[in-house]
RNA sequence: CGCGGGAUAGAGCAGUUGGUAGCUCGUCGGGCUCAUAACCCGGAGGUCGUGUGGUUCAAGUCCCACUCCCGCAA
């Protein structure tokens, strides 16, 4: 196999976005430039912190571009400079303005979390675990100016296991989706890719994970809440609330799909395995917690040190 | 120096007005049992985050400095 050593300009930033880069520095016939996110103070301290792409980047001894805007036209020089015959997008994380859309030969490249036209927006991974979906997967497309709104060019899809978590759906989905950036990258360079338009009556929007959507509302079924519980886990965490203090859910178990055996949010035992708690419709059986200003740890351990009795009420 | 909580046996926690440490679980040994994650008896395990720190007759318990962990906020 033979490729002409081809310009790649590739925008991302998150760990979802460094997975895909890795795979592409594999490619011996790429030329990789990046441009990503400004360092951004993060954490306890407000350090300035790189993006996960910046590190991959470096690692690598690529050079990193780290524009505040891309709205003026300080980095069209830069683009011009670069002068990539493909961009690929992943997770950049701003709008691009359409001089830099129109810019390369065979266009800009985005890869989605999602199924689209379902779920486009900042959060697809955690909105279709949240949603119970029972199929997830990725699309690559070809960028236009609206958001996610681009023609689609190539999918790959799997079913979604009923226990799996966001970090299971992020990291499946972010290794299957570099590997479809490439086959799409390498279609693109054979003129062999065929664009579809996206459905707009099916189309769906994943909004970004806010605090309130964090919150855990015990007047929802059972299912709903492990559904939300196991989409926001890893992080952020959906949390609940026990005598006045936050309490992080980590992980939990629908152990009654019907049937109402408590006030919502009531502790109806404290079993080994975990917490059961009575929901709007059905019991919830919580395995893993992170009480405020504590480490996380099993609900066994939380009985054990007495921070949960029988009768409390979660939410309350 | 963004705000706040915490650091005590392997784990989760207590520790009262300062007087050299307890609980639950685990662990080890023994017993009971057809059997058991059950039950009974017994044992081991801690220089109480660090400091050649301060106060005191005496500090896990008060004061100071430092390190680390966590929650909030971004």
């Amino acid at each position: 196999m033979y490729y002409i050593i081809m310009r790649v300009l590739f925008m991302g930033t998150p760990d979802f976005a460094a997975v895909s880069l890795k795979r592409l520095l594999e490619e011996k016939d790429l030329e990789i430039d990046v441009v990503t996110q400004p360092d951004k103070p993060q954490g306890r301290h407000m350090v300035l912190t790189p993006s996960a792409v910046k590190k991959a980047a470096l690692e690598a001894g690529l050079t990193v571009y780290q524009p505040e805007t891309l709205k003026n036209e300080a980095f069209l020089e830069t683009l011009k400079e670069l002068d990539p015959q493909i961009i690929l997008v992943v997770a950049y994380g701003k709008i691009l303005p359409s001089y830099i859309l129109d810019y390369p030969k065979y266009g800009c490249i985005n890869l989605h979390g999602s199924l689209l036209p379902l779920y486009r927006g900042a959060a697809p991974m955690q909105r279709m675990v949240i949603d119970g979906r029972e199929e997830i997967g990725v699309t690559t497309m070809y960028m236009a100016e609206g958001l996610d709104t681009g023609d689609m060019l190539e999918k790959w899809r799997t079913p979604l296991p009923s226990d799996a978590d966001f970090e299971w759906v992020h990291d499946t989905l972010a290794k299957n989706g570099a590997e479809l950036l490439l086959s799409t990258l390498r279609k693109a360079q054979e003129g062999a890719l065929l664009p579809e338009k996206q459905d707009e009556g099916q189309a769906s929007y994943a909004a970004k994970i806010l605090k309130e959507d964090c919150l855990l509302h015990f007047e929802e079924s059972a299912a709903a809440l492990h559904n939300r519980i196991r989409g926001l886990c890893p992080v952020p965490l959906a949390f609940t609330t026990l005598k006045g203090k936050s309490l992080k859910i980590l992980k939990s178990r629908v152990i009654k799909e019907q049937g109402v055996f408590g006030a919502p949010g009531q502790v109806l035992s404290l079993e080994k395995e975990g917490v059961y708690v009575a929901c709007g419709q059905g019991i919830l059986q919580i395995e893993g917690v992170k009480p405020e200003g504590k480490k996380a740890m099993s609900c066994a351990d939380f009985i054990r040190g007495r921070g949960i009795a029988k009768g409390d009420l979660l939410g309350g």
